[in-house]
DNA sequence: TATAATCTTGCATACCTATGCAAGACTAAA
DNA sequence: TTTAGTCTTGCATAGGTATGCAAGATTATA
């Protein structure tokens, strides 16, 4: 076998066909003209000795890499998160769009990475559970470049956003608790400074509060452990918490297997949980969770296209969208008389 | 605010600083000579200006892309791979490899994927999960584009591969349900047709025999659904399984929820389970699930490593490692006196 | 101060494809 | 057969960067 030095050109199958490069370049065009059996005649060449449109010149040409960057956080602590990154994915290759991923943790800086999805010639960027500074925000409106965020929002920038209507979600929560006759609920905070977690609570807030009740409040950062513990905090106490709201279906998940293994209680006789999300996982037998699903799907299909319309027509005013999401009963929450 | 209408080049950068594009263009090699003062003054000037090098014009002349694909199935369905894509493309990330991403389904075609790569010159390839067609791999050694497999094989191609030892898996939870005197032990395969659900079939079902004992069989296509189903089939009869090893931790979740809730048996003490993976889950306080730990960090490691040197020395032969995964003993089965 | 040695820089070109323009080939109409 | 009209095709260039080569600038050495 013969080691290629040099990649085959559309030169090559020019010559080899006896056209010019752009008849080989139109050929692969569906929308140039070319003779029937001349496109057909370079196509077969072209298979032969193994030709592919180079991508890289074309971008260069075309202006148009039909690249989309995609940024995403939580893929391993959030089940949620690679059911978006899944389907994210498989719309952009509906639409003819490469994806180049970066996978980020909280704690590091998209500062870094922007800059990469521009050096690349991204047509546009989708944000998942993470939020942008401003400089960068104004960066790629300097670019030109669409940014869609996913479950995040940055008022007064003119990003677009496909958000759950978190505080909505938080609200009806509470007022399930309230209607089954709860008297101490708790929240359970994720990652304290994300929108997500502050609008949950918010809206389970503000209905606790409209009926004189107080909340207690944990943290659990959005992850199993941490919930765990601090459900074993609310419960093994002078006044336990009968009614927890989670911002998470993880952490619902690790209250649930806290209360019931460690502490021995009965749910939702003792205590009632609810969770976010509604991963797959939350209708296992086993969790049987009450929970608020997103509404994925929509978030999904809305925020691809949004993007997609927005590569094609930069002009478009960016869409923000925040989505309700329904309250899925299960075995978690007492449910009112 | 202006729009651009062209994206800002190294001309203009040159011009503002009044020397030539070739100046700018060393200016952003470290490598390349370059006055420190002229630099610096470059550098400073791309900056005001918003100036960025155009990684498509690059790579077009240096033959380097810098990226990598990656394709991944069962992102959604198995929580290990989100792991392994998560450690994947942060370990790419490291070597300055940006990723292309393409997540596919089982029953997805991978030959209208891989031309979508080569097309857009990726450095290299790695492929999770999945396996490729013997054309498809002869295409990619036409490229010249080195390909490297996660947790597949295929014989007589010239990729390299990373896997668990799954044979040596299945022997040793074969050994440990011997050990601890269970009679009618059962297996759950995965999705049939894939080399690590057959791999460890292999295994477990050697020692097995050599034991003189026969095993009952089911398939759970690696899901908790299909897997929760087959438990019910393999205990809720004249002649019950009393130990069930599955092909993946999901399945031995999903059968455990179905043995203990819906059976109403206990765990370990009417029959034990024991999965494959050691997933977050599986240490689990209501699952505890005893189970094999593949040694994701060094097939991962391994894996990049491999890659990347071999896309700087095309010339390397390519690297077939097995790696052994070790028994993690947890409750939910029993153990020997 | 003169000369050799080392740094810097610019020029010109290559990487590979897409596309406007104009010329040539062909078809249809008269 | 001639003319007008439509199809195809090739030529030439652009898109933005990297780099070999040689010339100019600077420093070190004698």
């Amino acid at each position: 076998m013969i080691k290629k030095k040099t990649k085959i050109t559309s030169i090559e199958v020019a010559d080899l066909a006896g056209v010019s490069q752009s008849t080989v370049s139109r050929s692969f065009s569906p929308s140039s003209p070319v003779a029937k059996k001349t496109r057909e005649k370079v196509k077969k060449i072209a298979d032969m000795i193994g030709y592919q449109p180079n991508a890289m010149a074309r971008s260069l040409i075309t202006q148009k890499s039909n690249m989309v960057g995609i940024v995403i956080s939580n893929v391993t602590t959030n089940p949620f998160y690679p059911e978006v990154l899944d389907l994210l994915s498989r719309k952009f290759q509906e639409y003819g769009q490469k994806v180049m991923l970066f996978s980020v943790h909280r704690d590091q800086n998209l500062d870094d990475i922007l800059p990469q999805l521009l050096e690349y010639q991204v047509d546009g960027i989708l944000i998942t559970a993470t939020t942008l500074s401003s400089e960068m925000a104004f960066e790629c409106e300097r670019w030109g470049t669409p940014v869609t965020l996913f479950n995040r929002y940055i008022p007064g920038s003119n990003a677009s956003w496909f958000c759950c209507d978190n505080i909505s979600g938080g609200r009806k929560v509470a007022q399930l608790f309230l209607d089954s006759g709860h008297k101490r609920p708790a929240y359970i905070a994720g990652v304290e400074d994300t929108s997500t977690s502050i609008d949950r609570e918010r809206g389970f807030l503000q209905i606790m509060d409209n009926n004189g009740l107080k909340i207690l409040r944990e943290v659990g950062n959005y992850n199993y452990n941490d919930a765990y513990a601090a459900a074993v905090r609310l419960v093994d106490c002078s006044e336990p918490a009968d009614a927890i709201f989670c911002a998470n279906d993880i952490m619902a998940i690790g209250v649930l297997d806290a209360v019931r293994s460690k502490m021995d209680m009965k749910v939702p006789d003792d205590v009632s949980i609810i969770g976010f999300d509604d991963i797959p996982m939350a209708s296992w037998p086993s969790f049987n969770l009450t929970t608020v699903r997103q509404p994925v799907k929509q978030m999904v299909d809305g925020s691809v296209k949004d993007l997609i319309s927005r590569i094609n027509k930069p002009e478009k005013p960016p869409n923000q969208k925040v989505i309700t999401g329904e309250l899925v009963y299960r075995g978690s929450a007492r449910i009112p008389k």
